[in-house]
DNA sequence: TTAATTTGTGAAATGCATTTCATGTCAAGC
DNA sequence: GCTTGACATGAAATGCATTTCACAAATTAA
C-alpha cells in the first residue's frame, strides 16, 4: 500500500536513495541504507511492478501462444518453456487460443502494447505473414520452422520424422501403411503428407485418402481411428500415428476389438511421451521438452539484444524400437 | 512507438480527448473522434499496457499457482481456468512451482506488487498461514478446501471420494485393499489416509503401510507400483489409485506382468481422465475441469468487489463403473 | 427570456519507480 | 596547497494513460 515516497519520508531520505537501496546500487551510506530498510520493513512496502514495467519498458514476461495445454505435446512443450523461463528469469503468460485467429491476434497485440517482452508461438492458425508483421514490436520465436522470416525458430523436421517412421515400417515389410495426425493443413500436416506420398510413390503403392486420418488429437480420437478403419474394406497393416497419446488410444482400442498388435496392425507413434514407454509403443523421440527450453534461450538472446541473425535450429530425432512393430 | 501525446498533437486535440475516443467515452464531437482515429491509424498507435495498469491499479491478470502443468489433473484444471478466464476477461500467468516454497512465495509477491489482480492456488507446498498472509494484497482462491480462512475455495471432498471408492470395492467383496497417491502429507493425502484407515477399521482389516503407496504422479509411477507390489509377500486384491493416468500405468504394467485385471487385481482410478475411458478403467468423476472454471468465477467476484462472504464450494462426484473392478 | 441541463474540451493532477544531472564532501595524489 | 576522483545525496525529468475539475457552448425546460 505504501509507495516509495512514503518510504523516503519515513527514512528521512530522498526517493532516489530509496531506489538505490532497493536496487542494490553503490554509493549509499550504511546509515541511510539501514534507515531505508527499516522503513521498508515498518511500512510493509513492496514496489509496484507496473510502475517498474512502465519506466523500464520491460515486463520480464513472455507470452506462450498455443491452442490448448491439456495435451501431452503442448504440456511437455510448456514444461520445457517453464524450465527455460526459470533459467532466464521470465514469467509465462499462457494464451490458449484453441486455434482461433482472433485470440492469437489479442496475444500479438500484447506484444505491441509492451505487456510482453517476447512471444513463443507453439502452434498457430494465423498466417506467418500476419505474425511476422508483429515482429517489429518484440521478438517472436516459433516452435516450428518459420522459414526465412524475422522470427527465430526451433523445430522438428516433420518430413524427415515421418520419413524415418515410414522407412522403418517398410523395412519391416509393410507396404500398406496409413497415418493419422491432427491438422492436415498445418505446416507439419502438409510436410507429413508430402513424406507419405513420396514414400508410397517409391513403393509404387496407391495413395488411399481413407488411410490418411485427420483430427486425431486426444486419446479418444485414437480409439475412433480403429472404428474408422474397421469400416473400410481394405485396411492398412501399419499406422504411423502423430502423438503417442493418440497411438495409445489406437493400441488400446485395437486390443479391445481383438486386432493383434503388431501382427495385424503395427503402430509407430510420435513424440516419445510417457504413455509410449509404459505401453511399449515404438515411437520417435523428437525432444519436445528441450524444444521449449531452447525457444526461451533464443527469445532471451533477442530480448537482451545479444543476437545477430535470426536463428533456425533443427532438433534431432531418433526412433525407439519397442513392441508395436 | 507513439504515445498518446503524439496522437493528441497529430489530431490537434488534447490527450484527454484522445483518451475519451480510445475508451469510447461520450461527449466527443464526431469530427474530433475521426481526427483521433486517423492519427491512431497514421502513427500505428497502441496504448502502453503498463501505463494503463499503473494508473488503473489493475492488470486483468490472474496467477495460476501449480506444481507442474504436464500432468493430466493440472492440465485439465488449467483448461477449466482458461475457460473461466475467457469468460471474465482475464489473462493467465502460469507459475509452475514444482512444490518449491520459494517459487510459491515469488508468485504471492506478485500479488503484493500489484502485478496480479488475483491468484488461484491449484496445489501448494507452503502452509495455509503463509498463503493467507497474502490475502490482504489481493483475492486468492484455492482449488482445495482452505477451511475457515479469508480465501474462497472450490474443492473436492477427498475423504468422501476415497470412501466412495473403498465402499465400492468392499461391496464387490474386496477386503485386501491398497491405495496409491502422490503426496501423503498434503491435505488430500491426509484425508485419503484417514478415509482408508477408517474403512479398514470398519472391516476389521489390519493397516499395512506397504499397501499405502506414495509419490505416484505420472504413468511410469503406476507401472512401478506393480513392481513394488510384486516384491511383497502379501498383495492386495484391489487398488484405489489417485489419478487415472497412474491407474493406466498400473493397469498396463499389470497386464504386461500377467496379472489379470480385475480378477487378480481390481483398480479404481480417480479424476475421470480420457485415458480411463479408453482403457476402461473404473473411476470417480470429480469435475476437475469445472473446478477451474468456478475458481475463476469466485476470484472474479472478489476482484470486482461483488462478493460478500468467502465461499466454500464443494463439488459433487460419482463413480463410473467400467471394466477394472 | 432566463434558468437549468447537456454536451464538448483541455489543463493539470495522479499512479509509482528509475535515472540523469547537479551539487557537495572528503581523501588521495602531485 | 590545489587538483582529481571516489563517494553521497537530492531535485527533477521521465515513462504513459486516466480522470477530475473547470469552463464554455449549445440545448432544453420553465
Amino acid at each position: 500500500m505504501a509507495n516509495i515516497k512514503q518510504i523516503a519520508r519515513q527514512a528521512g531520505v530522498s526517493v532516489a536513495t530509496v531506489s538505490r537501496v532497493l536496487n542494490g546500487h553503490p554509493y549509499v551510506s550504511e546509515a541511510k541504507r539501514r534507515a531505508v530498510e527499516a522503513a521498508v520493513e515498518a511500512l510493509n512496502y513492496a514496489p509496484n511492478a507496473n510502475a517498474i514495467h512502465l519506466i523500464k519498458g520491460k515486463t520480464q514476461m513472455i507470452g506462450v501462444l498455443l491452442p490448448f495445454v491439456n495435451h501431452a505435446y503442448f504440456a511437455t512443450l510448456v514444461e520445457g518453456i517453464g524450465i527455460g523461463a526459470l533459467q532466464h528469469q521470465y514469467r509465462l503468460l499462457l494464451c490458449q487460443t484453441n486455434y482461433e485467429e482472433a485470440k492469437e491476434l489479442e496475444v500479438l497485440d500484447m506484444l505491441k502494447m509492451k505487456q510482453l517482452d517476447g512471444l513463443i508461438v507453439c502452434s498457430k492458425a494465423s498466417s506467418w505473414d500476419k505474425i511476422q508483421s508483429y515482429a517489429a514490436y518484440g521478438p517472436i520465436v516459433a516452435c516450428d520452422d518459420a522459414g526465412d522470416r524475422p522470427i527465430s525458430s526451433v523445430y522438428i523436421d516433420h518430413y524427415r520424422c515421418f520419413e524415418l517412421g515410414m522407412r522403418y515400417l517398410i523395412g519391416k515389410g509393410h507396404r500398406r501403411i496409413g497415418y493419422c495426425q491432427s491438422r492436415p493443413d498445418s505446416n507439419s500436416g502438409l510436410q507429413r503428407r508430402r513424406a507419405y506420398e513420396n514414400l508410397l510413390g517409391e513403393l509404387g503403392e496407391p495413395l488411399r485418402e481413407e488411410w490418411m486420418l485427420s483430427d486425431c488429437v486426444h486419446m479418444e480420437d485414437g480409439a475412433e481411428v480403429i472404428d474408422r478403419l474397421l469400416q473400410l474394406r481394405e485396411r492398412p497393416t501399419a499406422l504411423l500415428v502423430s502423438g503417442d497419446t493418440v497411438a495409445g488410444g489406437v493400441l488400446a482400442e485395437a486390443e479391445r476389438r481383438g486386432i493383434r498388435v503388431p501382427e495385424e496392425l503395427a503402430i509407430v507413434g510420435l513424440d516419445n511421451q510417457p504413455i509410449a514407454r509404459v505401453l511399449g509403443i515404438t515411437t520417435i523421440d523428437n525432444q519436445v521438452g528441450s524444444m521449449g527450453q531452447v525457444a526461451v534461450r533464443l527469445l532471451h538472446d533477442r530480448i537482451s539484444g545479444r543476437a545477430g541473425q535470426f536463428e533456425r535450429l533443427e532438433l534431432s530425432y531418433r526412433l525407439l524400437e519397442r513392441q508395436t512393430v
